[in-house]
DNA sequence: AGCTCTTCCTGAAAGC
DNA sequence: TGCTTTCAGGAAGAGC
């Protein structure tokens, strides 16, 4: 599942090859996943990709209009970014415009090189929309911060001044935006704290361990092109490897790596979650 | 504020 | 064997 690393080798796959090509073509099949498809087919052909970038999980291509298209009295921003969400089980994928068309692809969008950009989405929980230039703030608005950007005193005080549990908030595009539950419990396990502890009640040094875990993760993560669990691949149809770095996502009853102690799963803030009992203490352990 | 439950969707895997 | 049920999960919304 696409979470920030993945995004971001997409993202980087995608800026290879947009980049100043026009979109001359959009044809849409099941279309229940995006927000206005007449308007997509409709703004979207005589654009040019000016690039592509990541803004959490989402992945923005920006377009503009080309003088031709714009009407000769036209006062709007001809600046139109095309925000795609991946969701569970979304797909951009470069290709030959003849290429055999993989099952689940429900968008094609044909490119002026004889190339073609097309999203397959096996679940549809992608999600794709446009959204003007001037009204980027606004998207941006309930979005968090980049957890590759945010520094150790921000990071600290925005958790750490919260009574949630920490792997709800590691999950909280509104706190974090990027972060998904496989990077979540990896992070929490390098870490060595426990999912279901309440971020108030973690000591400074713990979320400094934290926010340091976390940009570990992502960015080794990034290098090795993400997490191929099901069937995710990148731009180019490949397949990451961070999967076979994996310390507890999905490992549960294997031993721990630094205790062989066996990895527990547990259900926190609704989503799986994996961590070793011994490595990440429970929290509020009282005797009596 | 933050928790749980539900919904969306499909395919894989477990259960009978 | 084959049908049915369960599960997985990002995000949003409802209700508590």
């Amino acid at each position: 599942m696409p979470e920030l690393p993945e995004v971001e080798t997409v993202v980087r796959g995608l800026r290879a090859v947009l980049p100043g090509r026009t979109i001359l073509d959009v044809r849409l099949g099941k279309a229940d996943f995006i927000d206005d498809p007449a308007a997509l087919a409709e703004s979207l052909p005589g654009t040019r990709v000016l690039d592509v970038t990541r803004l959490g999980k989402f992945i923005c291509i920006a377009t503009e209009r080309s003088e031709k298209t714009l009407g000769p009295h036209s006062a709007s921003d001809p600046r139109l970014n095309f925000v795609i969400h991946l969701g569970m089980t979304g797909q951009l994928i470069i290709c030959g415009a003849g290429d055999p068309v993989a099952s689940h692809t429900h968008c094609f969008f044909a490119l002026d090189d004889g190339r073609e950009l097309r999203y397959k989405d096996i679940r549809r929980f992608g999600r794709m929309l446009l959204v003007p230039e001037s009204g980027m703030a606004e998207f941006l608005g309930p979005l968090g911060k980049e957890p590759l950007q945010i520094g150790a005193e921000e990071f600290c005080r925005d958790l750490g001044s919260r009574r949630a549990r920490i792997k709800a908030l590691l999950l909280d595009q509104s706190v974090l935006r990027g972060v998904g539950n496989i990077y979540a419990d990896e992070s929490l396990f390098r870490a060595r704290v426990h999912p279901a502890q309440i971020a108030e009640k973690l000591s400074k040094k713990q979320l400094l361990l934290l926010h340091r875990a976390v940009r570990e993760v992502l960015t080794a993560a990034i290098l090795l092109r993400g997490s191929s669990i099901s069937d995710y691949v990148d731009a180019e149809g490949k397949r990451g490897t961070f999967q076979q770095r994996h310390r507890v996502y999905q490992r549960t009853g294997k031993p721990c790596f630094r205790c062989r102690e066996k990895i527990r799963r547990v259900i926190v803030a609704g989503r799986s979650s994996h961590f070793c009992p011994r490595c990440q203490p429970v929290p509020r352990a009282r005797k009596k």
